[in-house]
DNA sequence: CAGTATCCAACCCGATACTG
DNA sequence: CAGTATCGGGTTGGATACTG
């Protein structure tokens, strides 16, 4: 049966209660999520298998990969190539709605990487601010 | 007490195992976090209040709106102006890095919006092939 | 108004075992 | 190799009560 226990995933909580969450919201937490942000990224490269992904990712499980490739897959950002051969072969690559969103996200992920420095500055004057305080 | 028993909130489990998540995806995982992102973009127009932020984002409850202004103020990237009146008047403002980071953020968030229905579109074509494939 | 502290349910996510 | 099913720990996040 293909009937998961678990929800659409990676889109987390729906909310639970009555109201919808609005699809606006629904698709950029898709994007946003922990590992689509990674898989998106890796993938702006150049397809990967599976388990090369989830090395190049590192330290994400199986379960939580194909989750995320699953609702990226749904959301037409990835393309899934299953290969009908032994050993089974599956190709994963960005479609052009994909690649489009990759590359926001990348520009996020660069910027972040060009700018960590000046966060932990931030965080170690934030943190000896908050230290200070407390005795004096 | 200042001792928090949650963590440094938003920033989610920092892995558990021994080894710890390197800083570039911490920082990375703070802005994209669920109301991280949301908060960056709010700001993005103006400079906001408290409950202010809290109506326009809607659906974020007290603790989690404070958690997510901590870590980003921490993280450098959200000012914190508490102003010394009866009743208390915070305002939360981005900061120059912030502002860096909300751009990013922001473009991110207007290609959700502009590509929704194509995501829609996909979903639901995805669905009924899904559909199609447990029957046939 | 702007928080802080605590309780508790829901859920995410990883580890493991198993299938094709 | 690629993926599914299940279990369990830890985190998220809302509701409530309280402070200044």
């Amino acid at each position: 049966m293909a009937v998961s226990e678990e929800p659409a995933a990676v889109g987390k909580y729906d909310t639970g209660d009555g109201e919808a969450m609005c699809p606006y919201r629904l698709v950029l937490e898709h994007v946003t999520s922990r590992w689509g942000v990674l898989v998106l990224i890796e993938l702006l490269d150049r397809p990967y298998r599976f388990s090369e992904l989830r090395r190049a990712i590192g330290r994400v499980s199986e379960k939580m990969l194909t989750q995320t490739l699953q609702t990226l897959e749904r959301d037409g950002l990835v393309h899934r190539d299953a290969k009908p051969v032994i050993p089974p072969r599956v190709d994963y690559s960005l479609t052009d709605l994909g690649r489009e969103a990759a590359e926001q996200v990348r520009g996020l992920a660069e910027w972040t990487q060009k700018r960590m420095g000046a966060v932990q500055e931030a965080r170690e004057g934030y943190d000896a601010r908050k230290a200070g305080a407390e005795q004096g």
